[in-house]
DNA sequence: TTCGTTTCCGCAAATTTATGCAACAACGGA
DNA sequence: TCCGTTGTTGCATAAATTTGCGGAAACGAA
């Protein structure tokens, strides 16, 4: 069907199974562009399998995340998802007044991994970070 | 009595009421020595004031954030809180295997922070920041 | 196609955190 | 010291996310 074949096959092959609700949960986050919430995930999913169940929703969310095929984002109190686009990788910046969201390439934040590397032998996962703070029009606002 | 009577007296000069439900909230994470969790605020919470309420303290440490008193730590899935030092000032990166925490002076976040504002006027608020990783002796146990 | 193994799911309940509201109490003023 | 205003709390409840468990189903093998 759509672009997440590739990421299917390679699921498969690395020997999980494939169940309904599992395609259903990657169709509906590769079908939106942007990110999605786990609740909306839900609704959609339920259209097709009425029975899914929202745990399974947030335990499939939170494996495919593992994997890197989806990215989360931290929208107020509430976790977002969108394809992690490893051609394309950037991050987020979500506005904690309008809960607006800008993205980032990861340029910005490669010296900072390097140096917790290198001087405290920490490996740092900023793949699904999200970065907080206040954009321009609502500081403008204030 | 501790080092935080400065702080009571700030926010009661700013006309915050300074209940005992908040003294002692701000007594017990002024105490400890690093981080701790809310539940176990709770706890030592209840043993002075039997009556206070776990929504209290949440309450009174999401306040006492936003005013920068305390400093958040994101430590698996649950909120941690300690003093904020703003002579000594420093953010977290927290193993997600071992949950262990290091800590990191803001230097390193200076320079991403000055460009995430010159070239997005998107101000980061990193004073609460958490890193997630693995750290050194983790990655040499894998 | 059937079977068996092993992973995964639905269900229910628990955990963690947040919020609406009426009663209460902190603290400046009389 | 007492009072009134208004910010805070306790209580109840909701919202968001996670987890334990027994039954169900995916998928390779026969």
């Amino acid at each position: 069907m759509s672009g997440h074949d590739a990421a299917v096959s390679r699921l498969r092959a690395q020997g999980y199974r494939m169940t309904p609700q599992r395609l259903s949960v990657l169709d509906i986050v590769a079908r939106r562009t942007g990110h999605i919430g786990a609740d909306e995930v839900w609704n959609l999913a339920r259209e097709e399998h009425p029975y899914v169940d929202l745990a399974t929703i947030y335990r499939t969310l939170q494996w495919l995340k593992g994997l890197g095929v989806v990215t989360e984002v931290i929208i107020g109190n509430k976790l977002h998802f969108e394809m992690s686009d490893h051609h394309n990788p950037h991050n987020h910046m979500v506005c904690s007044i309008c809960d607006g969201v800008q993205t980032l390439t990861p340029d910005y934040l490669a010296e900072f991994s390097q140096r917790l590397e290198q001087e405290f032998g920490f490996s740092p996962n900023l793949d699904n970070i999200t970065i907080g703070g206040v954009c321009n029009q609502c500081r403008a606002v204030t």
